[in-house]
DNA sequence: ACCTGAACACCGTTCAAGT
DNA sequence: ACCTGAACACCGTTCAAGT
């Protein structure tokens, strides 16, 4: 009995404990208790019920995500580098970050970030709704390939997988025999190459103006 | 008493009514009993616990999921039209694409599709190590979108959202000034336009080479 | 082979009662 | 204002016992 009053702060810290070690599944109330030696009760009294405490422990994840700089001399560059380094600072925190998703604050983790692909696509001189698009596809693409790819670490050996699929005949009558091709798609993804090979893609295809070589692409209507 | 005899599918059938209407969380095996009028414990017979339960509605979820044919003439248009049309099945079934996601079985479930796409960059003129590269980036961005996408659906409405934030002046001291593109930003995204833009713009990126104008693609015969 | 109820060990949450 | 234990209504799962 008699420990030292209970803080707000002081479960946020025991809960964030469990989490990081064993997930959120493992943060129930009676061993954040235990943890905290305290009646479970006490813990309502002072964060409200599961959910809420789940919901500020987000909270606290949105604001530890600080901005970042980019680096690097042309618009290109300096995008890929914003992206890689979001990745990096994500990656750092799997289970919070999954929570944060799981709670559709996703997005409002990344508006810094959006202010610095702001920034960029402007200096890269794309002005109004075509600098709004850009910086919206590389969030999307960003944030999207941070998903696929928490979800691939979690499963590493599916069975079966791309490997046992493509080092085999390919089932499909008209799927072309390219050994070479096979044999990559066989290969294991190596996530920082084709994150990079892909945002990097995606963002000089949207910076470089058309540059108009009899090209059929006007305004995007919708379909 | 006296019901005929409980079978492995009727369960996965009442079970998969569940989670379609009230979610995962839903699912608890007193509530799936008292649904197919018989004792807790007969499911165990049949499925085992709750978690082979999920897999088994998560196996068929992919074991559904066939393959996609494309359309259009160029390959581009082909390309994007196959992932527009993932998209689309994809939507179709939110919850238990949620529990594919989180078993980690969303590349397995996009095989069928990956085949198409190797089809169509092969047509495109990509050969070995590039077609794949080519085929696994568009395949990341398009689960990555429909990720971000169904994040983005569960909270429609966040506070601070893009629209508070860039409606009012910018925070940090060099984000630009541009009122269409505050303008933009501040409108909620089209997920369709967005998403078309994306792919087209990595798309065409990764299977236009650098040069060469006047080539012809190799045909492929679509339906 | 199939189904059952009882029992166990866990949950989150409420509430009246303490200080 | 803060903390407590008891109690409630729910879980998933096991098991011995039925047919």
């Amino acid at each position: 009995m008699a420990r030292t009053a209970l803080t707000r702060s002081e479960v946020l810290d025991a809960a964030a404990a469990l989490v990081r070690q064993h997930g959120p599944a493992a943060l129930t109330m009676r061993k954040l208790a235990a943890e905290l030696g305290t009646a479970v009760t006490s813990i309502y009294w002072h964060i409200g019920n599961r959910e809420s405490l789940l919901d500020a422990l987000v909270e606290r994840t949105v604001l530890e995500m600080g901005a970042i700089a980019p680096r690097g001399t042309t618009p290109v560059d300096r995008v890929v580098s914003l992206a890689r380094r979001l990745r990096r600072e994500l990656r750092a925190r799997p289970h919070l970050i999954a929570m944060v998703h799981e709670r559709g604050l996703t997005e409002r983790m990344f508006l810094p970030a959006q202010q610095a692909l702001v920034r960029e696509v402007h200096a890269a001189g794309l002005r109004g709704a075509a600098a709004a698009d850009a910086v919206r596809a590389v969030q999307f693409q960003v944030v999207g390939f941070l998903l696929v790819e928490r979800n691939r670490e979690r499963a590493p050996a599916q069975s079966p997988g791309e490997g046992a699929l493509w080092s085999a005949p390919p089932p499909a009558r008209d799927v072309p025999r390219d050994a070479a091709l096979a044999r990559a798609l066989a290969r294991p993804v190596d996530p920082d190459r084709l994150f990079t090979t892909s945002v990097r893609a995606l963002v000089s295809a949207l910076l470089t103006p058309p540059a108009a070589v009899g090209d059929d692409r006007i305004t995007p209507s919708g379909p």
